[in-house]
DNA sequence: TATTGGCTCGATACACTGTATCGCGATGAG
DNA sequence: CTCATCGCGATACAGTGTATCGAGCCAATA
């Protein structure tokens, strides 16, 4: 006879499991959702599926869909590392660009996140006030303006290679498939002589690292900066 | 008995109108209705309605709904003046900045619309040409660098700016009532000690005119790019 | 111990979305 | 006048966020 201990007992298939549940982690499952799938995958149905549990259950610790994408941007910012204290401000400027960057390339919903509420929890402060240590301007309007400044460019750039790399991945892998999709419409417009500078760089520029263009767009604000406050 | 003619027949009520339609007028209507209400109110049932049409009317004209939205991101490119080609770079960018801006505050899901997709629209090409010949660097991956740092700038702070704005109209019209809403919150927060930096900025800054600051950062990247190259 | 009260969970429902399918009705051709 | 064609839109489907409410369980009280 065979009555020995099933170590892992399989849960019965009527009911998963009871697991406990928490705020974090369903945000854990979203962002987990949001990584593999998109923005599209997080909804309270797949949520709480993804967590065994019934839509409504969530709403026992997140009040609404727009708070669930919130406390998402948070963890995010969370992820953020603070600049190191020794470092200067461009330095420090950089080092949190950077850090923006990488995180917005592991949740590439993230930047979508941006436009819909301003980011004031807990990890967003902690975020903005290391932004703004790290500037040690005796002016705090200067400061401001500064981080301002650094943080439009970052957002922009960031959102425009992200935009760029899904477009690739919608058209398909390869640069070339994307030349053969679009090329043909693009040659069109170009073929009608009105646009002689987007042709100049279609044909010549030189496609360069994604990196590199970041970091060149970055090195104009902060030299812009130095020299207006004569740094 | 009664048999004048009738000139001006009220439409029986079943049949409102049978309106010719066009791309163009529906795109109208929807970028109307996007006006007024935030893009939640541009789906097919409410822009055909906004026509006196029903809605699958609309797929003869649109093939999807991510078709319209591009279409009104292309029809807002149109809005755009380009710089006069008396303009150095420096001016010639300052004037599409504004331009953008100008667009931007006029229609508020113009920002929410970048990240979808890249903008290859006609207008969206004109406009983007317009940019490139207005910054006459010899070398073309010059221009494309200062372009693209210039427009990843306007984007985010045109973003920040429209995202703030929205923040102010939700909690309530004016500054005080945000006050009020947010205040404890942020008092709490600033209460802790744990910044210092966020409470300087909230107690001593002084609260400009935000074109005044968008030009600054602008001023930024220009005097940058302009010392860098040397010009 | 039996009962009752409260609370937690999720099934159901509602209004809405984008879009596929298909039948009706008007319009043009023979 | 009849027939065919085609544009329109009613209907349907799968999905969304969320309000409502009933069922079931757990704990405390009689």
């Amino acid at each position: 006879m065979s009555n020995e201990t099933v170590w892992e007992r399989p849960e019965p298939p009527g009911k998963p499991s009871p697991a406990p549940l928490s705020r974090d982690l369903i945000v854990e499952a979203a962002i987990r959702l949001a990584d593999g799938g998109g923005l599209d995958e997080v909804s309270f149905r797949k949520v709480a599926a993804a967590l065994n549990a019934g839509p409504m259950r969530l709403y026992g610790y997140v009040e609404t869909k727009d708070e669930l994408l919130d406390l998402m941007v948070d963890e995010v910012y969370g992820e953020i590392t603070p600049p190191p204290p020794s470092a200067d401000w461009r330095e420090g400027l950089r080092h949190v660009a950077h850090g923006v960057r990488a995180a917005a390339k592991r949740h590439e919903w993230f930047i979508d996140l941006l436009s819909n509420r301003p980011h004031q929890g807990p990890n967003a402060l902690t975020h903005l006030e290391s932004t703004l240590a790290t500037v040690g301007f005796d002016d705090i309007d200067e400061v401001m303006s500064a981080v301002g400044a650094v943080m439009a460019y970052v957002f922009g750039a960031v959102r425009g290679e992200i935009t760029e790399l899904r477009a690739e991945r919608t058209t398909g892998m390869t640069e070339e498939q994307w030349q053969r999709a679009n090329g043909p419409y693009m040659e069109r417009m170009l073929a009608t002589g009105r646009y002689p500078m987007l042709g100049k760089v279609m044909h010549e520029s030189s496609d360069r690292d994604p990196e590199a263009v970041f970091d060149e767009g970055l090195d104009y604000v902060l030299l812009g900066i130095a020299t207006k406050h004569g740094l």
